[in-house]
DNA sequence: TATTTTTACGCAATCGTTCCCGGCAACGAT
DNA sequence: ATCGTTGCCGGGAACGATTGCGTAAAAATA
């Protein structure tokens, strides 16, 4: 079955004028008449003429898309960058091809390949858990592929970066806790290997530090696919409450771990906040509405997106090599709700 | 800045043979001896080369890509969707682009436009709240794109179609909480231009008249938008609240709907179930975590993205214009939770 | 040996568009 | 009358890949 497209050929023939012509008086060259681009203009709205991206893609070899690889788009946060990033691409005449990664490197590398085979002009990407090898992203930047990176960002490779304040929002998640009379803070975390994890991770250790508590190895758990596993998470969950002094709260670094933790406390009969205290990083419209509602630490997604988006069409449309590439950090917001408010009064550890 | 790939071109000149004779070599004609062909693939092989889908598509006029159109990507139901839709393509090959409407007619038809423009081989699409003007994808159906709409289907394009049995799913619902011993029970919907406005809506009435319940118009609150805008879901509850006969249960038809009544209701204070049962369509997966946990009636999702691209994979490989299409009805699945489940006794509506 | 067949490759058109050249009128200046 | 300008437009190459057709050399046949 094929669809068959109104072409500059069919205005040029039934014009009796050469394609130049027609490709010119569409683009209002100077060199054509006024009544022919008249003509034309008239002639094309009329059967309803619309250029070939994929002709216009090959020729100039640019196609105004950009691409984005993410690992869901299921989660929260990551629609929410989305959607700002669609609308400063829109605003600015740019498409949005979306893929996700489902936190596989294969499945990254091929939705990579893809995309740059497609000519997209630009990558807004956040690296999937499983990414160790990160040379195709720096082949890619090295040839001169515009690249800009968010939320998990890559270290080694020197472009723009959009992140939230990860180590603030882990620190003020942390000390809430404490403040709130918490003693054994866990933490579920993403690996290390990812910056999320690492600034998290850095966050929650120094407010235990700053509030005279000792960091316990034991208390830190990582999940290597970011809760999108429900076994790595009663792994983890597990291997907390086999320990002889149970924690007694919480702080989850992602959107999956900290629903996935949740739900977790609930089928071991825990009561939150009383029995433990949970907070975590999520993006959810639908924390406020949990039982219990649930304290969160927000990223700015939308602006994210925007921000990022930006970064990328200076990129697209710098004129020379760009090497002075900077980090944005966008603040955090801490939403405390029923989850950390207990009443009870903790003065030992519970011991399990 | 640009960014410069390998071309057959390249292959050709440093082989010192011409570019036909690449091209077979690299598709294993025949016509190319077999110390050619090694010759070719090792240096391709050597130089990664990926033959550039853009000609591709140009030449062939297919690109081995499907469109997608959903209205809003942040919404469970269209992530899993997509998941479902993203399997079966890259099974048989195809690459999968998303694009979404926020529930605006003008984005659906720039979307529309942008993806047949690029030579998408089909469409999979579920229309916004906002269509009423069905004109072009009739125009591009009757042109011989190959489209299967799921969901919020359109019944004047015959075409392929997926949707979950709405009637059975809302009159499921709506049975239950008679069941349940709710008296007055309104509904929150979309609008019946949508097919799953309709058919939700016509559940909802039958489930009543089967167990003797004359439904009242002034229980029934239509949403433009889904419930994407909180202004007109506000306005939905206000008018079911400002009744003479308050409701005593809601079901809500879709899943911001489902979502955004349960967060209405809390904020004025009412107790579900017991001051008002609530049960509505929703795949969330979170809605068993919530305050009080959800009733939700679970569309076949994932599976129904599966279908929708089944079929559209037949359409496009299909050698003769299919004139025979079908509509595929998957089984909706109840959850009953503690939103429907009150202990207190009904005998009377209760008035405010 | 002469002729036919086969093998293995190149040429050029094609997809839709842009853009560099070049051409041809008409016109004013010399 | 001739020359240079200007205005307006067409021819054709290019982007990367495929493919029908043509053809030289080698192999097979008469």
């Amino acid at each position: 079955m094929k669809f068959e497209a109104v072409t500059i050929k069919d205005i040029a023939k039934a014009l009796g004028l050469s394609t130049s012509t027609v490709s010119r008086a569409l683009r209002d060259s100077y060199e054509i008449s006024p009544e022919t681009k008249k003509l034309v203009l008239e002639y094309a709205e009329k059967i309803n003429y619309h250029p070939n991206p994929i002709a216009l893609s090959l020729k100039e070899r640019r196609s105004r898309s950009i691409g984005i690889i993410v690992c869901e788009i299921a989660n929260s946060y990551f629609s929410q960058v989305i959607n700002g990033i669609e609308s400063i691409a829109q605003n600015n005449g740019y498409n949005v091809i979306i893929s996700q990664s489902h936190e596989s490197a294969e499945r990254e590398l091929l939705n990579l390949q893809y995309l740059t085979s497609r000519s997209m002009d630009g990558l807004i990407i956040s690296v999937s858990t499983e990414t160790r090898d990160f040379s195709y992203f720096r082949e890619l930047h090295d040839r001169g592929m515009p690249i800009v990176f968010f939320d998990r960002i890559v270290d080694e490779i020197e472009t723009h970066k959009v992140i939230a304040d990860n180590f603030k929002g882990a620190y003020d998640a942390t000390t809430h806790l404490v403040k709130c009379g918490y003693k054994r803070i866990a933490t579920l975390c993403n690996t290390t290997t990812l910056s999320i994890g690492k600034e998290r991770l850095a966050g929650y250790i120094a407010a235990l530090k700053d509030n005279g508590i000792t960091p316990d190895e034991s208390l830190i758990q990582y999940c290597q696919h970011g809760g999108l596993l429900a076994a790595e998470m009663d792994e983890a969950m597990n291997s907390l409450f086999r320990l002889r002094k149970v924690p007694d709260a919480i702080f989850a670094s992602a959107d999956k771990l900290t629903t996935g933790c949740l739900r977790a406390l609930k089928s071991r009969g825990l009561s939150v906040p009383d029995d433990i205290g949970l907070i975590g990083f999520s993006n959810s419209e639908l924390t406020e509405l949990l039982e219990p509602s649930l304290s969160v630490i927000k990223q700015p997604a939308f602006e994210m997106g925007e921000v990022a988006t930006s970064l990328l069409l200076e990129l697209i449309e710098a004129r020379h090599p760009v090497t002075n590439f900077q980090t944005k950090v966008l603040p955090t917001e801490m939403f405390i709700r029923q989850s950390t408010q207990t009443k009870k009064i903790r003065t030992k550890p519970v011991i399990s």
